[in-house]
DNA sequence: ATAAAATTTTAGACAAAACTAAATATTAGT
DNA sequence: ACTAATATTTAGTTTTGTCTAAAATTTTAT
């Protein structure tokens, strides 16, 4: 496998994981930041080889294998990201560039000693799962914030959106994982909600909302 | 600068170390396990880009930037393996085509982090030195045990080659670095040596002798 | 000193992964 | 159902790093 080869793998991965259908040139195209034409030769490549199932004009799917591939990827980004942050002291919005490179590193031995290292983790320092050496993930059930009703509180544990911006806003605004929540009011015109986390009453948008997981109690 | 680009700098650099004179195309094609013709155009392309002094037919030499690139790799690669013994329990002839990957991170802040969770660390597992951040090494004085006159006793504090062979045979015959070795008697048809190594006394040969480092008491 | 041998460079090609422009297929709007 | 708009693929180039074969230069050996 080629560099280029997984990071197609990743996008398709990533634009398919939770539908259930076949993801378009475009998508995959604007996903690796790149032209619609470069993902059809790429994709044609990777059907070859079997790790994607391919028609003429009906959009991509990763086969079994593929999928085992792409699992494969996000476990070692996900560890690596881990070991950034409780190893390195990185922040968890400086981790993602890195991990972006360090995922690529071929080595088996590496990711399980790496692994045991960090106490094998189930979650990266985003709350977003790690698969298992088998592919297979905690599937726990976690939450939108703007979906659940008033007055529910519950765990922070994961965000949606995962870049620097987001990150730094909530970092600001003394918001963690861990931390508990709980939905006081919301704001009909905007969507907005008021929120409580340790003792801490604020208001925050709907964008901010339903980028945030918890786990209800 | 590419992977490749990065690897050429380094070849460069480990063909000329220690002697003053520039490295031959094809000495550098051996290393790269490549063509003579392949390195012409690729060290037309370091020449332009300020990496590498080159006059055609007279073979290639890092310039001031070239070196410090190749410092800033090597740096890197030795810190890596220094990591995957010191916290991943990797043996020291597991190391180095992991550490061959990792080296081409790029993340200033990764290997300063990096060098901090080590404890700054001065050589790797093979008695390497690594670079400072600034590309200057520890120049401490190491003598190659077929060289030490007879009943000199010294540390053994490093290996010429790193090879896994070499290195497996060591851990076999139970020779690390850090132990004290004496040498009691040279034979001369085959310049063997009689070395002792904690209360245990054994004969080496001079292929072996001629790879291992000691710094004299 | 010069011919033979070895080394190095040039020229021309190829594979991977990207691009642009043009052609083709699908989807959507009326 | 048919046309317009959109999405996708094909064809033909480009760039990077490699290769082979041939030409040029340097070194070695008589």
């Amino acid at each position: 496998m080629t560099l280029s080869e997984e990071d197609y793998i990743k996008a398709i991965y990533h634009l398919g994981k939770g539908k259930n259908t076949s993801v378009s040139t475009n998508a995959v195209a604007e996903q690796m930041k790149t032209k619609p034409s470069s993902v059809t030769d790429m994709i044609k490549k990777l059907s070859e080889k079997g790790l994607v199932n391919y028609k003429k004009y009906q959009g991509v799917r990763l086969s079994e294998s593929g999928e085992r591939t792409a699992l494969s990827i996000v476990r070692k980004h996900r560890l690596w990201e881990v070991f950034l942050v409780d190893k390195l002291d990185f922040a968890w919005d400086e981790v993602h560039d890195v991990a972006e490179q360090l995922e690529h590193i071929k080595s088996e031995k590496l990711i399980d000693k790496l692994d045991q290292l960090l106490g094998f983790p189930k979650v990266d320092p985003h709350g977003d799962p790690i698969p298992s050496k088998e592919g297979l993930f905690n599937k726990a059930s976690k939450h939108l914030l703007n979906e659940v009703s008033l007055g529910t509180s519950g765990l922070c544990i994961g965000v949606k959106d995962s870049s620097a911006p987001f990150l730094k806003f909530l970092d600001k605004n003394r918001i963690a994982l861990g931390d508990t929540i709980k939905v006081i009011d919301k704001e009909e015109f905007d969507d907005s909600l008021l929120i409580e986390i340790n003792e801490r009453q604020f208001r925050i948008s709907q964008q901010i909302a339903s980028n945030l997981f918890i786990q209800i109690s």
